[in-house]
DNA sequence: GGATTTTTGTTCGTATTTGTTTTTATTGAT
DNA sequence: ATCAATAAAAACAAATACGAACAAAAATCC
C-alpha cells in the first residue's frame, strides 16, 4: 500500500507481510540480535547449525517484517539509526527551495523579536539561518530547531515539554499545547504538509495540527512557510484557513488559483526564486 | 546527476541514491563523530582497521546522506559549525572512565522501567548506553539526553519544558520543576558537580539544583553516576546529603574517607573498573 | 501410505565490498 | 605563479556475500 510521506515521497506499507510467523529458530535468532546489537550472517549460521541460505532467508523475511534492518554481511537492530537517517535525508530534498525560502524569511525577522516555531524539515533550514540574529526568544516544539538556535548564546530558546516523537524529534500532545498557550509572540512560523485547492490547510498528524492551531491563536502575526509541493497536496487533518495567515513564504510562484485565494484572504506571499550564484554552488544534486 | 525536470521523478530517484544502508562500522564511524566533534581519515582508518580508501568510501556515502560533513583530510558533524567545542572537549574528558561508569548503570537499569536522567556528560554517555534497552519512559531535562535516546524507537522519551541553556542544552527553570513533579518514576540518575568530605553534594548552578531536588524526591530509587574527579571537588550549592541516595557508580574506588561515609550513609558503591570500552564497543559483529 | 506443501541444502552466476595502484585535486610554502 | 607534499578520486582485481534455481529432506494433509 503505497501511503503519501512529505515532498511527494510515498512509504511502501505492507501490511501482509508485516505480520509473520516466526519458527523457534527465527524466534531465538531475533532475540540474539537483540541482544547483541547485532550479527554477522556466518555467525548466526554456525550458532544455529544451518546453512548461510538458511540464515539469509531467516533474516529476508524478519527483514520484510521489520523486525530487523540488514546490511552486507549481516543483520542489526531495526529503528534506531536507519529512521534518522531517512528524516536528515529527507531534510536534504530539496534543500534548495527550503534554504531560499528559510533566508528570505529569516531576513523578514527582525532582531528581538520573540517567535513560535513549529516542527518540520523547513523549519530546521530556518533556524539554520536564525543563528546569526541577535536577541531572538524562540519557542519550539522541534528539538533540532531548539538545538540549533541553542548555538546562538544571544538567543533564548524556549521547549516545551511533552513526549517526543522519534521520526523527527518533535514534541507532540497537550502538554505542549497548554506550554504555549502561556505566550503570546510576535511571530508564529509553521510549516505544513499540504494546502488544498479551497485555501485549507492540512496535516498528516492531528497532534500536531493541536499544536499549529495553539500556536496561530498565541501568536501577533503568523507566518507560513510552505515550499511549492505543498499546493494542492492532499492531507488528512485540517488545520485552519489561509485568511489566518498573514505571510506566506514559498520558493515558487504558487498556480494561479491560489494567486487569487492568496490576495482575497489578505495573505501577503512572497516568493523566494532567484537563488544567489553562491547558493547553487550547494545544490544537492547528484 | 540530474537537475529535477519533473518534479516527482526527481524525488522519488534521489530518495533511493541517498538512502543507504550503515553497516556496523559504518554507524560507529558515525558516533565517534558525534562523539569527538571530528576525526582525520588517517585515525578512522586505524581505529577501525581497514584502508584509507575504505574509510574515504564510508565517509562518503555518509557525507552525501548529510549524516556529517566532510573537510581535506577528516570529517566533522554536519550543519552547526559553531559546535559547542569546550562542552565537547570535556565530553571527550576521562571519556573511558564515563562509558565503564555508563555501562555498569545500564547494565544495572531493567528493561521496562521509567528514568529521570539529568544534565551532564555522564548522562548523555548514560543515553548512549541505553539505546538498545527496551520499553524504557525516560523523563528528562538534557536535550543531549532526549536526542540520543529518541533513535530509540522502543522508548518513550519525555523532554521538560523550559529555557534551554546553551552551554549543555539543558532545561533549568521553575517549568522544569513542575514537570517533574507531575512524575513518580522508578530510578532517578543524577550527574553532580561535586561531592564534598562530609558527604554533601553539591552543584555550581543553583537551578540545576533545584532541578536534582525535584528529581530525587519524584523518584522510588535515586543512582548517582560520578567518576573520581569529582570527589573532593567544591562546587557552591549544596543539593543534599549522600544519604538520600540509594547507589553510586564510580569509576575508581573512592578514598578511603569515602569509603566509610558511603557505607554509613546506606549507598550501594559499584565501582565499574578496567573495562576496555573501545574494544567492546568495535566488537558488535562477530 | 502416498501426494502435496514447506523447509533446507547445494550450486552457480551476479553483485558488493575491500584493497591496490594510478591519476587527479588541494594545500601550503616558496 | 610554481612546485612539492599530501589527500582524494578513479580504475582495476581479488575476496566475499547475495539471490535464484533446483534437488533433497521434512512436515502436513488426505
Amino acid at each position: 500500500m503505497l501511503v503519501p510521506y512529505e515532498h511527494g515521497l510515498w512509504l511502501l506499507y505492507s501490511y501482509f507481510t508485516l505480520s509473520m510467523n516466526p519458527n523457534p529458530r527465527q524466534t531465538q535468532l531475533l532475540e540474539l540480535v537483540q541482544a547483541q546489537g547485532s550479527a554477522s550472517i556466518e555467525f548466526l549460521a554456525e550458532t544455529f547449525s544451518v546453512t548461510l541460505q538458511t540464515v539469509r532467508r531467516d533474516v529476508q523475511r524478519l527483514a520484510e517484517a521489520g523486525l530487523l534492518s540488514r546490511f552486507h554481511g549481516g543483520v542489526r537492530m531495526p529503528g534506531s539509526t536507519t529512521e534518522n537517517i531517512a528524516y536528515r535525508q529527507r531534510q536534504a530534498l530539496s534543500l534548495d527551495g527550503k534554504t531560499r525560502i528559510a533566508k528570505a524569511i529569516a531576513a523578514a525577522v527582525p532582531h528581538g523579536c520573540s517567535l513560535i516555531m513549529n516542527i518540520g524539515t523547513t523549519m530546521e533550514t530556518v533556524a539554520r539561518e536564525l543563528r546569526q540574529h541577535r536577541g531572538l526568544r524562540v519557542i519550539t516544539n522541534n528539538l533540532n530547531v531548539a538545538q540549533i538556535l541553542s548555538d546562538n548564546p544571544d538567543c533564548e530558546v524556549i521547549v516545551t515539554g511533552g513526549v517526543v516523537r522519534g521520526v523527527d524529534r518533535g514534541i507532540v500532545g497537550e502538554a505542549t499545547v497548554d506550554f504555549i498557550r502561556q505566550f503570546k509572540v510576535d511571530i508564529g512560523l509553521i510549516g505544513i504538509s499540504g494546502i488544498e485547492a479551497d485555501g485549507t490547510m492540512r496535516d498528516f498528524d492531528y497532534r500536531e495540527v493541536k499544536v499549529a492551531k495553539a500556536i496561530i491563536e498565541h501568536s501577533r502575526q503568523v507566518w507560513l512557510a510552505a515550499d511549492h509541493t505543498k499546493f494542492n497536496r492532499p492531507a488528512m487533518v485540517e488545520l485552519a484557513h489561509l485568511s489566518l495567515i498573514d505571510r506566506l513564504f514559498t520558493d515558487e510562484p504558487p498556480p494561479d488559483s491560489f494567486a487569487q485565494l492568496l490576495e482575497h484572504s489578505g495573505v501577503e506571499c512572497s516568493v523566494a526564486q532567484d537563488a544567489p550564484a553562491f547558493e547553487t554552488t550547494l545544490t544537492l544534486v547528484r
